[in-house]
DNA sequence: CCCTTTATGCTCTATATGAGCATTACTAGA
DNA sequence: TCTAGTAATGCTCATATAGAGCATAAAGGG
């Protein structure tokens, strides 16, 4: 009656270099990037040691934050026919960019373009993505309210909706996987959105809407830097990341008063107009505030 | 070199009876309380639908709202000699506690005592946990921060911190499973609070810290209660989750801005006192605002 | 010295939150 | 009928926070 399991561990390692998150991928078997994964081994005693043993044997990372995100069971996400294939998604975050062998550091916004709304929609949204969703939603207006849910016209884009959102498009066909999952060739005047393999887009979606919702209260970000930054630095950072743009000024107060940093005395050697100062994380802040985050608006 | 895993969905399901959160339990092969869990069908498409099965068909409920939490599988965890035990954890929301055989309701209290803040810290912790907690500071005084940034005098409770509060309780040897678990005998001193079958305890804490979470920005109180409601019992049933009182004016000021409710022109023959409006849950919000929810405070 | 660029300090307003006072509409019982 | 008890409901006030923008400072390059 029961199919055998096939557990793997399947993780999403993020990192933000010149402005732009970016994450590990692999070359799957059907030259589609895929998000790596590694098995749960005996020998750990706990999935999350088992995650970060195979990280490291296989991509030579040393990963940071781990955090658990979702497991995926769907009985048609078959990599190995005669079994149940189910892998537990893990988002993890790295300090920087390091090359690896094999892997290679994909864009997020070329996987999601529509989640960057730092300068607006973006163009693939205006240009194709929005009238395409016009048109679903003429074929049944109930779509209609969907639509704005998520995409949010006249309430807002919230941020931490990734998941929604691709799931929308999926069930529109407006993304690869609309079609390939169902064996169906893929149309090419699909918006300019790369594919992965299997569900792992769904996976990093997951990946950046639970990474999205916890900046806002837990002290993420420092994940991502390095041990000084600048206050712009920061930002710049955050805004990668919710893919909003944010008002410095406002930015700079928030993180002040929340006292999640402390000034080193330094200063950075500019790149352009007046020096900075150089800023470190204040890990005792996760001790002193409940909730210690930069709470991003997302309107 | 891998042992076969064996995969479980396992639920914690809640309701909200009488002001008090409870949990659906079944009685576990030591005679302690274990949550149900139940098998990956083949039949079942996705693991979702997998747990509605067989919650349906084991205890005669057709839960509601349904969201995965988290999968557990420290190699401890072993119910079956030779497998791995990986179990999914999902919280469900269910309208009424109804009764089913072989199962009963426990109160999510008695098995997390400290989270019932309410009327301020619980008898049980003022007179044992907060000495014992202290104790055990005392023996390592870095112990102290992480005391505080769990339970949180200075800084405050933070609602969501469960799974926190119960690890940070379960490495001080202040619940019964830091004993049951290593196979020594429960000191009968400890804080009176219920232990469950294997870490299912841990996974109730997982559901109420995502619950409480998740309930300031959706609107899931209302999977909770009957369609009609008066605002006194949309309170009681929120401040039973998130365990803390809220200021009555406020939070009515709050659910009325946003729009979460309307009125239905009826009254409630009340229990006593000025008879209040029946109103009932707006579904329209969800499309209006992008994080329809009670921002429960949390201090 | 002027211009561009970024850093940093400060203000003003709208809104949200926390706390409390006051009044109203019922029920139960003297 | 009158009185107390209990909630419901309306309103105010102080404080905190978020959003937006103005102004000045400190660097480098022509």
């Amino acid at each position: 009656m029961s199919q055998p399991v096939a557990l793997n561990l399947a993780a999403v390692i993020v990192a933000v270099t010149e402005g732009q998150p970016r994450v590990l991928t692999v070359t799957g078997p059907d030259g589609r990037p895929a998000i790596p994964s590694g098995p749960l081994s005996d020998d750990d005693s706990t999935l999350e040691r088992a995650l970060r043993h195979w990280i490291r044997d296989q991509a030579g990372i040393e990963v940071g934050y781990v955090e658990q995100l979702y497991t995926f069971g769907d009985r048609d996400r078959g990599f190995t026919a005669g079994w149940r294939n189910v892998a537990v998604g893990y988002l993890a975050l790295v300090h920087e960019a390091a090359p690896s062998p094999g892997a290679a550091w994909l864009d997020c916004y070329e996987l999601l373009p529509w989640e960057d709304q730092r300068t607006g929609p973006p163009p693939s949204f205006d240009a194709s993505i929005q009238p395409a969703l016009a048109a679903w939603v003429s074929d049944d207006p109930d779509r209609a309210n969907r639509v704005a849910a998520v995409f949010g016209d006249a309430p807002g884009f919230d941020g931490i909706r990734v998941l929604d959102r691709y799931e929308l498009l999926y069930e529109a066909a407006l993304v690869a996987e609309s079609y390939a999952d169902h064996g169906v060739a893929v149309p090419d005047d699909l918006p300019g959105s790369t594919a992965m393999l299997g569900d792992h887009r769904r996976i990093v979606a997951t990946a950046l809407g639970r990474l999205r919702g916890k900046l806002t209260y837990r002290p993420l970000v420092f994940e991502l830097l390095p041990d000084e930054f600048t206050l712009l630095e920061l930002q710049t950072t955050v805004e990668a990341l919710a893919g909003v743009q944010l008002h410095k000024q406002n930015f700079r107060r928030l993180v002040e008063r929340n006292r999640l940093v402390e000034g080193t005395g330094q200063r950075a050697d500019s790149t352009g107009g007046r020096p900075a100062e150089l800023f470190r994380f204040r890990p005792d802040v996760i001790l002193e505030r409940p909730r210690p985050g930069l709470g991003v608006p997302y309107r």
